[in-house]
DNA sequence: GTAATTATTGTATTTTTTACAATATATTCG
DNA sequence: CGAATATATTGTAAAAAATACAATAATTAC
């Protein structure tokens, strides 16, 4: 290597994870337990450093995978920090994603140096290390954006479900509320949820009915131009 | 540094920016000409190596500034790439930034290793190096989705514009057509330009209003809660 | 003053959004 | 079995926004 490029070879890329889930109580990021240096013994979002002979999107995956067991799961990059100060061993700029998961159809085991993982409420999350507060900050705002102009909710909803539990993840993601008649017409005549002829079971009222998501129908809808847009 | 991290660091972070402009034939591109390796003598996005002793977004800015001289430019981050082969010399991974400015405003003089810089219309991208043209691709596509929200089409424009100069960049952007009396009465009803009382002169027909962007409006506007859409 | 060129404006129709409350279906308990 | 409880489901009228569509106005060049 040009003696010149030399200084510029020094820096370290890391990946750093926001996942979210949500249940009935609202919507969770999950955060591990740091067994390792620096800030040993924190929680903090589930990252690491990239090994260089892999591709930042692999790396990505392959991080989360390391850490929490987690595999195949929707994500998407939403920024890059790097700050000159924000790592104390040395250079190191990362790259976020978020990813949605449907928490009860995975079971999530902390690996390699993450002694534990939970699910943290969005809003009681501790302080963490890094700039990791800004980083989950950037992917709240992010998500909010994402979910009113594309159907990734549906990623954190299990398989069947009914309209309520859907209402209640917009109204928490987006910190508001709608008229029940309203976002039914809605999410109804976009036309990509389909009745299943199930309903809810064990419940002691009157049982919902469960919808499924229609990816086909939404990729066909997208096809010819038309958004998706709540 | 203990000996497990030394080879995760010996990346290099480099800037790429994707600076855009308009004038009356449509979107432009602002290339160099490299003259340096690699990929001496080719017309390239303005990017370069970061130094590790500089913030990420400063960095954004002082290459930009280095190659081509512009300065305070309204700069936003995109994406970043990250496939190992991407870059002959070693592990780089790149920030692609982009930046809208107004051509005649500023006076681009290519400098440091930059030996010519030039705008190319956006439809007549030559092959480039590295990863750039899917870089550009990239960030074609954000300024489409940006434009119809946010309203930085008029860091392409003079201060002072015609509503007609206002469609056409929003037509040539988003590659579409809107009716003449529809677009004005969106635009106005907006209501965040303002007539100057000024007209256009030295043309050899009925002459425009100009009119200005006022951002104060904008922001009051969005303070409470209303978005721009088009 | 006539031709040429672009700028400007209004209205009726359709579609979408909004606001608002009564009825339906299930379980539990007495 | 009936009443109480709890949540699910549905319709309509009014307001706002989007759309489709073409005639008139202001300037210069000849």
């Amino acid at each position: 290597m040009d003696p010149k490029l030399i200084p510029f070879f020094k820096a370290a890329v890391s990946v750093d994870n926001v996942v979210f889930g949500f249940d009935q109580t609202g919507l969770k990021v999950l955060l591990i337990y740091r067994g390792a240096d620096p800030y040993r013994n924190c929680w903090a979002l589930p990252g690491d450093l990239i090994c260089l002979d892999t591709d930042l999107s692999s790396s990505a995956e392959k991080v989360l995978q390391d850490l929490t067991g987690l595999d195949q799961i929707y994500m998407e990059q939403i920024h890059t920090f790097g700050k000159v100060d924000r790592h104390p061993f040395g250079r190191v700029f990362t790259v976020a994603y978020f990813a949605l998961i449907k928490i009860e159809d995975y079971n999530i085991h902390p690996s390699s140096w993450a002694e534990e993982a939970a699910w943290f409420p969005i809003s009681e999350i501790p302080d963490l290390p890094f700039d990791h507060n800004e980083i989950l900050a950037f992917a709240k705002e992010q998500i909010k954006t994402k979910i009113r102009q594309q159907p990734i909710g549906f990623e954190l909803l299990p398989k069947y479900f009914t309209l309520t539990e859907l209402q209640n993840l917009y109204e928490s993601i987006l910190e508001t509320t709608f008229d029940v008649r309203n976002f039914r017409k809605k999410i109804l005549s976009m036309d990509f949820i389909s009745e299943t002829g199930l309903k809810q079971s064990s419940v002691t009222h009157r049982p919902a009915k469960l919808y499924k998501y229609n990816a086909k129908k939404y990729n066909k809808l997208t096809h010819g131009g038309i958004a998706f847009d709540l």
